[in-house]
DNA sequence: CCTTCCTTGTTACACTATTCACAATCGGTG
DNA sequence: CACCGATTGTGAATAGTGTAACAAGGAAGG
């Protein structure tokens, strides 16, 4: 059950059984195979029942595993179980979008403050919020228990606000910018970069 | 030279390399190193080397790799010489808000038509485009010469319009929607999702 | 021209991840 | 209550990835 001996790999693949759980408890289903799970993600049985491995026993032989046991379990072990305030850096055309996209209140991530580097924006109002100067960033980590920050700033300041966060005490980071940011141990980071995705694509497209 | 003997993951990290020659160039370098490459991107200047290896020989011992030399194999490699002009398929909120990101078209990536699976919004305008029905795929793929479809409905409808983009030769779709989706051997996708990235993030801050 | 210093390309090795295969065992059935 | 089909959990086998180490060779300086 240490974190220290679970592979990375294995921690990004349990959102998806999560996932594929919700979406056969919808279909009505109780108990559930790796089979079955397998199927919904296009994986092999036995990688999943491995992955679970990790964390204990959580099936019957001859059975399956109980869909809702499960899904608690999962939720469990990925720290699911209570909400994650965030906060959001940059409120440009991107951070606009990400404010207003509703994907991450229902799975328990919630915005609850905005920021902005620039003077301009400070100040201005967004959606429900109003931006905030990055100096006043301790106190929503102190006082609203926020731990993680999304940034959406422009690349060239995207590491000097990373490195506000990291000063300010935010653990997680969810950067839309494209840059691979530097970030002290223990900080943890997920990048997202659709160009990145499409660039890899095309070699694969190319020539046919 | 065979992309079959290349590994994936080699491939997904072309692009990093690339942006990182870009940023280079723009700081005025014309000579670099593994070692200088590995600095930017927080990895080994071994694995650099090796990566470019499955492609060939681009640099020079004792010196280093030409920058300029460097940056058009690899954009030679990935297909990233020509542009590509894609599709979206969703224009909720979603989808307008990456009609309107700035991101892709410098890259290459350019939107040229934008289509909607509902009655309600085929025919109304969004930024520069008139929303088409799905009816009208076959027409874009062919005559736009189209191979990229950008996935952004809900994800009840996700599948769905994956089938279609695949019917009608899409070769590659980048997917917002939060599902694995089944597609036939040979065509490319990339899933775009933040919420299991802070799913997976969560796992190591909880209990701190 | 020789020496010294670098940096590549590559081979060998260590490590990580995935798949296989099977004993253990559960629930249902006759 | 014994048998049967199903499915887990896991150790061993395989496949894949990353790192280290070094020979080969270029550049620069005396």
């Amino acid at each position: 059950m240490q974190s220290s001996e679970v592979p990375e790999v294995v921690v990004l693949r349990l959102p998806l059984y999560i996932r594929a759980l919700l979406q056969l408890q919808r279909e009505g289903v109780g108990v559930v195979s790796s089979q079955q799970i397998g199927e919904r993600l296009h994986m092999t049985p036995a990688q999943i029942r491995k992955d679970l491995s990790y964390f204990g026993k959580f099936g019957k032989q001859g059975r399956g595993y109980c869909l809702r046991v499960l899904l608690d379990e999962l939720r469990d072990i990925l720290g699911l179980t209570t909400d994650w305030p965030a906060c959001l850096v940059g409120v440009g055309r991107l951070g606009r979008a990400i404010i207003n996209y509703t994907g991450f209140a229902p799975e328990g991530f919630t915005i609850v403050a905005a920021f902005d580097s620039s003077e301009g924006q400070v100040g201005t109002s967004v959606g429900e919020f109003t931006v905030r100067p990055m100096s006043e960033l301790s106190d929503v980590v102190n006082n609203m228990g926020v731990s993680i920050g999304i940034v959406a700033v422009p690349s060239e300041q995207a590491q000097t606000v990373i490195d506000q966060l990291v000063d300010n005490g935010i653990k997680g980071i969810l950067n839309y910018a494209p840059i691979a940011p530097y970030v002290p141990e223990g900080i943890v980071v997920r990048n997202i970069d659709p160009v990145l995705s499409l660039q890899s694509m095309t070699f694969y497209l190319k020539d046919r």
